[in-house]
DNA sequence: TGTATATTTTAATAATTGTTCATATATCTA
DNA sequence: TAGATATATGAACAATTATTAAAATATACA
């Protein structure tokens, strides 16, 4: 509960407790530019459901198409594209083109790596 | 679309294209068990929210308390406590308590690293 | 024991996000 | 160039999730 103070209508109302000012003015100083928060938030995000993280780990193993990957996830080729969409605007995969078929890839090692350090933490 | 055949009642109906049999009976084959896929899910979401990559890169610099964090963030502690809980529910970070106050830290290095990984990957 | 502080919890609303459906684009082949 | 295949896109709906508000614990202190 916030504290109350005896007050009248011109009194500034603060109801934010300052337990440890310098632990929080150290996170002030030290707090991660909005940019690059921004965009680990996206990426964890973009990772952070069931749907995409299957297909990143599918093409951990090689390349795909949308509709192989459709297959694979029992899901509409439209629900795989929008997907790979949100995924390729995050630099997370890349896609090459042969004919008709377009051929989804994991854009780089780094991605490969991030997978692959985020199931070593789960299966310990 | 989907390619369409002829038909008659009985005919079991089969929208699925498969262009690449075995890249995705590999797929499937090399899946993550349901589990793993579920907690990894689970840590991305996690982090994948602005208020709580704050909150973990905040306590990857020291101990605070949930009221601290609240200043920080300009957020109400009720809302804090909230992703406390969350990440608490999955090992990303622990408390312990002093008095009334419960002082949050992430729960081992092992999360630094995750954290630390993440950002290296955002900073190239 | 009673009151104040620090935090948690529950329920409800508000905001965000995934999937579907319909349509559009791009490439190949006849 | 027409029709088929492969994928993308936009809009709408359904499902999920964050935040708020109010009430509930849990500890300290007088």
């Amino acid at each position: 509960m916030p504290r109350t103070f005896t007050e009248n209508e011109n009194t500034e109302r603060c109801f934010i407790r300052r337990i440890h000012r310098d632990r929080i003015e150290t996170a002030e100083k030290n707090a991660l530019p909005k940019r690059d928060l921004n965009r680990l938030v996206r990426i964890y995000k973009a990772l952070g459901d069931g749907t995409r993280l299957k297909i990143a780990f599918a093409l951990a193993e090689g390349e795909m198409c949308v509709c192989d990957l459709a297959a694979y996830l029992k899901l509409s080729e439209s629900a795989v594209s929008h997907q790979l969409r949100l995924l390729r605007d995050l630099n997370l995969v890349k896609n090459r083109r042969d004919g008709q078929i377009l051929y989804y890839a994991l854009d780089d090692d780094h991605v490969f790596d991030f997978l692959r350090i985020g199931l070593e933490h789960v299966r310990e």
